[in-house]
DNA sequence: TTTCATTTTTGTCCTAGACAAAATAGTATT
DNA sequence: AATACTATTTTGTCTAGGACAAAAATGAAA
């Protein structure tokens, strides 16, 4: 595997690897008739494992101390501290055909309601698909099978309602990150708080965005950045969106990149679904703070 | 607009940035304090243009040897030869609100009935959007909006019809093809000719689809390869998913990168959707090839 | 405990050279 | 003239080791 492959596979830039081999000395890939790096697959999985802890907050410095049966205990520990599993969601898991999982899914959400639903089964459900991937833990094609089904579940309650009035929230994610279900269960939160939500299915560049927002005149932009996003690459996104984008525009941003930020001005953090309605009901319900004004 | 940025926004490394500098003289950006590149916005926009003429086929060698002007008028004539547009898509593309185009296209569908609507409208308007895209005639935005909408209305037909039967076909795209709708317009086809279709969203590892497909019992595999990805890799990719699946299964492949291939063996090139009705009588409809057998 | 200044860590950029894969041009063969 | 094969040019991606600012950690003072 080439260090660009291998780049992309993780997550990590080219650069980054080379100079982790020079300090580190870690991974030391073998090299192919041209003298280019040329990565072995317990490289890449090793990598991958770092890559996991650098996600809890690790830096490269601490983690290349460690052995790695350190770092496998590390990651084992840390994952340990998650919510314990439900029972319910481990049927979900290991149904395979989409037609039981679809099944699952619409019954719970009619047992539930939808707030209820996205709480406690769609969150950590989520998160339990992150720890299985993690840890290597279920199949990739489960994984895809689950959150497909979980996505159409969303969309339908999201797009279901035609909304009568004009567009309040544009919801999309920018170039470059590929995580939308965790936006997709803010969208159907905001959705069910009352607010008319528009779904960019997409990514979209940073530069089309301001443009595309006031064309359709809504009163906010809503994006996440998965842990895949660089924190300060979204923070410069952030940053550079919020000079671009119309003062009145609200920017409200999640997700895993953006957990630990101090609040940029004019800019809603929101790492919790469940500080949605209370979010709404703060910025978006006084009708002295409509887009109209 | 640093280097990394710029790279990203165009879609072109930043090794080759670098090294276009070195060899033809442009870009030369400006330099911050550091001594870092730091492009202006007219640098931006001129590298946009050399993008949307390489699109087109043309080398750096030649572009770098035309003034801007000349750069302008070459694209322009090369605009100039694109397929003449029908006056509908002419309005759906001009419409920005997602509602207006959600409307024109279920207006569309109902007038039309699925098959004229995918022959007649889907396919010609992907082609255009294509054409669009390619020479930077129309806003990402917009392009993302419309395709968006396509894709609600397919998924509709797709899915609404719970189908009573097991799955026959399971309709997928591998790791780096991000290009979906023209499968997804397959799967409609295949659907409205009685197949029973399994769509999965997510991009999948060729590793996993053999696995996915046994457990799912399909009695078939449907992939698309566009223009993006590169023939030689979805010849390999083909060749390699024939060895790994079992022989009951059919494997069908479709999209710009397989156009030219002889067809391989036990494998259905299928690169125009007006043969799907056909291809499906001839090798789905017969009772003693179900996928029992 | 909080606040501020100092040190360490870390990722991204720099230059300039090398080389293979792809594209083109040129030549020979059916 | 069309096809196949070879040589040449073009082009993008890699290499090495150095530099430096932003972020994080540390330590000192309030």
């Amino acid at each position: 595997m080439k260090i660009q492959q291998l780049s992309k596979e993780i997550g990590i830039g080219i650069d980054t690897l080379r100079i982790w081999e020079r300090r580190y000395g870690f991974p030391i890939p073998g090299r192919d008739a041209r003298g280019h790096r040329s990565y072995a697959q317990d490289q890449v999985e090793a990598l991958q494992l770092v890559k996991n802890l650098m996600n809890f907050g690790l830096r490269p410095g601490k983690i290349f101390t460690l052995t790695e049966q350190q770092r496998r205990a590390q990651l084992q520990s840390l994952l340990d501290q998650g919510q314990p599993s439900d029972k319910r969601l481990q049927r979900l898991i290991d149904a395979l055909a989409p037609q039981q999982i679809a099944q699952a899914i619409t019954a719970m959400r009619e047992e539930l309601g939808l707030h209820r639903f996205i709480q406690e089964i769609a969150v950590p459900l989520l998160q339990l698909l992150d720890h299985r991937w993690t840890t290597g833990n279920i199949s990739i094609a489960r994984e895809h099978l689950l959150s497909d089904q979980l996505e159409k579940l969303l969309k339908t309650e999201l797009f279901a309602p035609t909304n009568t009035d004009h567009p309040q929230l544009l919801f999309l994610t920018l170039s470059g990150e590929r995580h939308k279900l965790g936006l997709l269960l803010a969208a159907a939160a905001f959705n069910s708080a009352g607010i008319n939500c528009i779904w960019l299915n997409e990514e979209l560049p940073l530069s089309e965005v301001p443009g595309l927002a006031h064309e359709l005149g809504v009163a906010g932009v809503a994006l996440s950045f998965s842990s895949h996003y660089l924190p300060r690459q979204a923070k410069q996104d952030l940053g550079s969106l919020r000079k671009q984008l119309d003062q009145k525009i609200k920017l409200i941003a999640g997700g895993h990149a953006v957990h630990q930020f101090t609040s940029l001005p004019n800019l809603l953090i929101c790492t919790d679904l469940q500080l949605i309605p209370q979010l709404v009901r703060r910025h978006f319900n006084d009708p002295r703070v409509t887009p109209s004004n």
